[in-house]
DNA sequence: GGGGCCCTGTCACCATGTGAGAAGCTGCCT
DNA sequence: AGGCAGCTTCTCACATGGTGACAGGGCCCC
């Protein structure tokens, strides 16, 4: 058996079960070597959970990025025994999580995910007047433009609006709730949140440093967000995607909540010259979206 | 639906039918021991599979079909603990498949959920020359207008062009795959199977009777199944959803195997005056189709 | 301040899932 | 065709890991 290393067989606490190897997720992306000190820092994502759930979702995970995958190749890269994995997929197919295709020896997703996927956006509803203020900016602007949202204890971008010519920062997609500290829409949220929400919330989340010019220092985070707070403006220059920037603005509800941000992102150098320009659309927009928020129409 | 419950096709509408599901405590709870006897039924529910697992995966689409549910809803409804309630559902947010909203005490569905959507697309794949062809049908006949392939052992819808003044029948969306023996395409994929796999199928999903025109005599199937494969044209006259009729031609690919099928389906009254017209538009996209997947382009 | 919900721990039990081994089952190669 | 070499399913004994009653924080609302 191709497995990593010496296979345990006695019976050991496998603790390598850790099945979080492979996810996509943005959290292991851009992991500056450091100093390969050994941090102490609890790093490792809290083994608590299920285990044989964990496991069968690491298993949907592999095929949905593989596209598809035999038992044989699930069995290795997660290194569970085989039989385990033929009684958890075949329980996926029971239930319409995955396919079994016979002919080719595979398996691959079932519907059920559709629908899941469907009834996500369902209950995200990003309403039609959103999507076409966003659009507007998308053209004036001629950059992408964005819409995020407050939902549970997480910011999220939930729509977007690009082009080729001028296309999202690859990592964002609809459902993106990462790196709060280093785009413009999350500092925008994180200024208005209480000082207490906010460090629950680095506190959960950290401040990984995802280019050179991240800010990592949560004083200087700080000091930023008090900034923005003022000006009602949060600007990021390459501390997310090099040579990429980004700007954002809030939405508040009637009750003055702030329920939303509206951004742009544009290659650095080129939307350097138009700051001002820029900011004005992004207010615009902001303000368009507020007075729908507040009264059910974008028009004053 | 509650994916637990096998073999229960023919259960399409997603009423908000309470979910019964399985049994609440099928095994601790003290049954009243004399009505034992009998119902020998085949024990309709076979809960094979792991049971945790089901759990929760049934709390998944609980959260799916309510918009969001709080542990105690999904507790009442499902009949489990609450404490485990809260250990599946912490496990799911952990991985991203649910997210926890305290202000409103209350989980949704989580962003993971949108990626294995996107896979499952990505997976599934349908050309574009598919996609504009079956939106001149449907433009052209006027009527709803589908697209359905095999995959592992399902006939699955995969692409349906409608509109307001044409709408698809209800229960058919991108990824339904039941009741091939009531819908035009579904025939169409039956007829192309041999006699086996036929029976197999047959075996497998059985003959539910969805309206009173469905045909549930495997006989009578196989005689009109053997007439489809003669005139290459399957037709079905409210067989499936009362008032509405289909009709769908096969595509083949270049080895002369059945790849696929268009189908379109309209009120049963509008479509019965123009049967010609409507064969001949669905011959012609057919024909498209299987030279595009023969030679690469839909073009003669 | 008090009461009523949510939510999260703790813990002993034992049902449940687990994984080695081996037997079906295909389809491929010779 | 035969036989082989996978893939897939079954069986079974074991102890792990999940389970659920209970109880203790936490929070909001009355």
């Amino acid at each position: 058996m191709p497995g990593p290393g010496p296979t345990d067989n006695g019976r050991m606490k496998t603790t390598d079960a850790l099945p979080l190897s492979q996810p996509p997720s943005p959290r292991t992306l851009a992991q500056p070597p450091l100093t390969s000190n050994v941090t102490a820092l609890p790093a490792p994502p809290a083994p608590s959970g299920v285990a044989s759930i964990l496991k069968t979702l690491a298993i949907l995970e592999i095929v949905a990025e593989r596209g598809g995958a035999t038992a044989k190749e699930v069995s290795a890269s997660l290194g569970y025994p085989l039989p385990t994995v033929y009684r958890l997929m075949q329980t996926l197919v029971q239930s319409d999580y995955l396919v079994h295709i016979r002919r080719e020896r595979k398996f691959e997703l079932g519907y059920k995910l559709h629908q899941l996927g469907v009834s996500l956006h369902r209950q995200i509803g990003v309403p039609a007047e959103v999507r076409t203020e966003i659009a507007r900016l998308h053209r004036n602007a001629q950059a992408a433009a964005y819409f995020a949202v407050y939902r549970g204890a997480d910011v999220v971008v939930t729509y977007i609006v690009d082009s080729p010519a001028a296309p999202r920062l690859t990592p964002l997609s609809f459902g993106f709730h990462e790196a709060a500290h280093a785009t413009a829409f999350g500092k925008i949220m994180l200024s208005g949140m209480t000082g207490e929400q906010r460090d629950q919330y680095l506190d959960a989340h950290g401040l990984p440093q995802l280019t050179p010019a991240t800010i990592t220092d949560r004083g200087e985070l700080e000091r930023q967000l008090e900034s923005i707070s003022r000006s009602h403006v949060a600007w990021e220059h390459e501390e997310f995607v090099p040579g990429m920037t980004c700007a954002a603005v809030g939405v508040r509800n009637s009750a003055g909540l702030l329920v939303g941000s509206v951004a742009i992102s544009a290659r650095a150098d080129s939307i350097a010259i138009r700051e001002r320009d820029h900011e004005r659309m992004l207010r615009e927009t902001a303000a368009g979206l507020s007075r729908y928020f507040r009264s059910g129409s974008v028009r004053r």
